[in-house]
DNA sequence: CTGGGGATGGGGCCC
DNA sequence: TGGGCCCCATCCCCA
């Protein structure tokens, strides 16, 4: 799946390093929300982890079983399991076609087909969304920006013939980041970004801060131990749903994502990106 | 070295 | 329009 709009850190293309994110927490607001272009400071931008507490994600009824539910987008391929994804099987529907980008039988609902990539969307906001991306990645890529990382492959050939031209279609950018090169079309989308400058949600147990309240739940159970998605398979339990995802496929008898070249299958991307980079594949 | 788990970032979509 | 949740991707670490 293309990440096309992924969205590196400025400060660092590492995981971020901890103890300054301490510090800034310390600090915090480090970053003021004076740059919006109004004074909307929205108090929702102030995370108390005290109510955070209580949100924790309600525990799935059923988890999807081992098959994969959701098809890959991985550029590699994923394995076309003779168990399609797409089969009619309820309870795999995990994944509720809210990805933007499988081709599920969802997309053929999605009438809304950007230009500059194959992506399809049910609506034409959510295209013109999507549109902005393409406009962020272009503004990107002219500022220097470095290729986000993962395989160059994964990148369609939307930011792979990306310019920095501007269709005519898309909106222009008008709320711009203080604190980066960063444009974006609407004040949502800007103060969703200024999130990741000012890491509102700090961990009332170490400090720790980030830019989203889910993401401060997901680091509050690593303190609490509370993992609440369990592996039907194993009596495993995890405390994010995403590795719970990636722990079924190593119940897969097949793995999802397969080297094109040797047809070895592995688990996660990584593993594959790790096998294709040892050299097992020196075609590639 | 490889596979897998833990942790985290961020866009997309729904309400 | 904004909040919340979902999902994917990725990095780090360890067995």
């Amino acid at each position: 799946m293309p990440r096309s709009f992924l969205v590196k850190k400025y400060f660092s293309h590492k995981k971020p390093n901890y103890s300054e994110l301490e510090y800034q927490s310390v600090v915090f607001p480090r970053h003021p929300l004076a740059e919006l272009p109004t004074g909307a400071n929205s108090s929702a931008l102030t995370c108390y982890p005290v109510g955070l507490l209580c949100g924790v994600d309600s525990f799935p009824g059923g988890l999807a079983p081992v098959s994969p539910s959701t098809p890959s987008s991985s550029p590699l391929g994923p394995l076309d399991l003779s168990s399609s994804p797409f089969s009619s099987s309820g309870e795999e529907d995990e994944d509720g076609g809210r990805t933007s980008d499988p081709p599920s039988p969802v997309a053929l609902q999605r009438a809304h087909h950007c230009t500059r990539c194959s992506k399809s969307y049910v609506s034409a906001p959510a295209l013109s969304h999507h549109l902005q991306s393409h406009h962020l990645q272009s503004h990107h890529r002219s500022a220097g920006e470095p290729e986000v990382h993962g395989l160059p492959s994964s990148q369609p050939s939307a930011s792979a013939t990306t310019t920095t031209t501007i269709p005519s279609s898309a909106p222009r950018a008008s709320f711009h980041c203080k604190h980066c090169p960063k444009e974006y079309t609407s004040l949502g989308a800007l103060k969703m970004h200024i999130r990741s400058h000012t890491l509102p949600c700090v961990c009332p147990t170490c400090g720790k801060a980030f830019s989203r309240p889910w993401l401060l739940r997901g680091h509050i159970r690593t303190h609490t131990g509370e993992r609440p998605f369990s592996c039907q398979h194993c009596s495993r339990a995890f405390a994010d749903r995403s590795n719970l995802r990636a722990h079924l496929q190593t119940h897969s008898e097949v793995k999802k994502y397969m080297c094109a070249t040797c047809s070895r299958t592995f688990s996660r991307m990584s593993l594959l990106h790790k096998h294709t980079a040892s050299g097992c594949c020196p075609a590639r």
